[in-house]
DNA sequence: CGGTATTAAGAGTCTCTTGTCTTAATATAT
DNA sequence: ATATATTAAGACAAGAGACTCTTAATACCG
């Protein structure tokens, strides 16, 4: 797998969050409702959550009209501010067979072909943002 | 990570026994003797390579004078063969963001791009054989 | 035949990821 | 103040992945 289910769990949803933010006009969005609506674990995101809020891609608030909320605009969060949060940067960075000793200073015929594609990924998850997915993710996409 | 570690060390593997076959003329290693040079678990790297000789990617033999071998030659053995055995296609057909109800029939502004770097990825590893990585591969590139 | 070298098979252990549960802290409303 | 809604924090449990160990099967050699 690309990436740990926490990591898929959190781009989910901060996703909701940007949609329902935009469409329902509300700030922050309570996590048993995302947990509910994503059919995840409350506990379980709720912690995945408190990771995204500690890299200050979102904010939250305690107690009764409480949740948890994007820190900036949708178009300012790229996939890959969550995905470096979460699971960090390591995918794009380490080789594919996991060899040492190699690298640009003494590549094997893979190198350039797999660090071509590894930018090329990267540069992806960089351009994307919530807003880009959440123009046209309808509700009913988010379920499992 | 891309690949499992019993993945990656499958590939080292197949890669030496690619080397010392040519290199040495030698029929069959023994798994203890890749297992020192490439410094991993010997019982560990038996039970990955057996995966690879049930999937008829290499073949052994016991006793005396015994060991693992490639199954046929190495330009005809694609890494992507060896990642299918170990670990399974699935990379190369599940969404990155693991969500559901979408794909081909409703895709997100991800989708296409998505599959596109899937797809080079795969035909990457596709074309990529063992001959091909042996080339020039120094035996001191193995280690960890 | 008996001893040794080697892979095969499978049970067992350790560790990391994933998920659950409980308690504490904080904010609101009455 | 007290009750309630909510996140924060951390202990705990279940599962999967990674590794270890033991025993069996097979092949060679003397
Ligand atoms: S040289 Fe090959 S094995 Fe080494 S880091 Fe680059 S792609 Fe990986
Ligand atoms: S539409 Fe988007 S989320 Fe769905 S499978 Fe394609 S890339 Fe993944």
């Amino acid at each position: 797998m690309l990436f740990s289910k926490g990591c898929t769990y959190a781009i989910r949803a901060a996703l909701l969050v940007a949609v329902k933010e935009t469409r329902e006009g509300r700030k922050f969005i309570p996590i048993r409702e995302l947990a509910d609506e994503l059919d995840l674990s409350f506990h379980f995101l709720t912690k995945i959550l408190q990771v995204l809020t500690e890299a200050e891609i979102m904010e939250s608030f305690r107690g009764p009209n409480g949740g948890i909320g994007l820190a900036r605009e949708a178009n300012k969060i790229s996939l890959i501010q969550i995905i470096s949060a979460v699971d960090g940067m390591s995918l794009f960075s380490e080789c594919a067979l996991g060899l040492p000793d190699c690298g640009e200073a003494k590549p094997c015929p893979l190198h350039q072909s797999w660090s071509k594609r590894r930018e090329e990924l990267k540069r992806m998850f960089e351009k994307t943002t919530l807003a880009t997915l959440a123009q046209d993710f309808s509700k009913n996409s988010f379920r499992n």
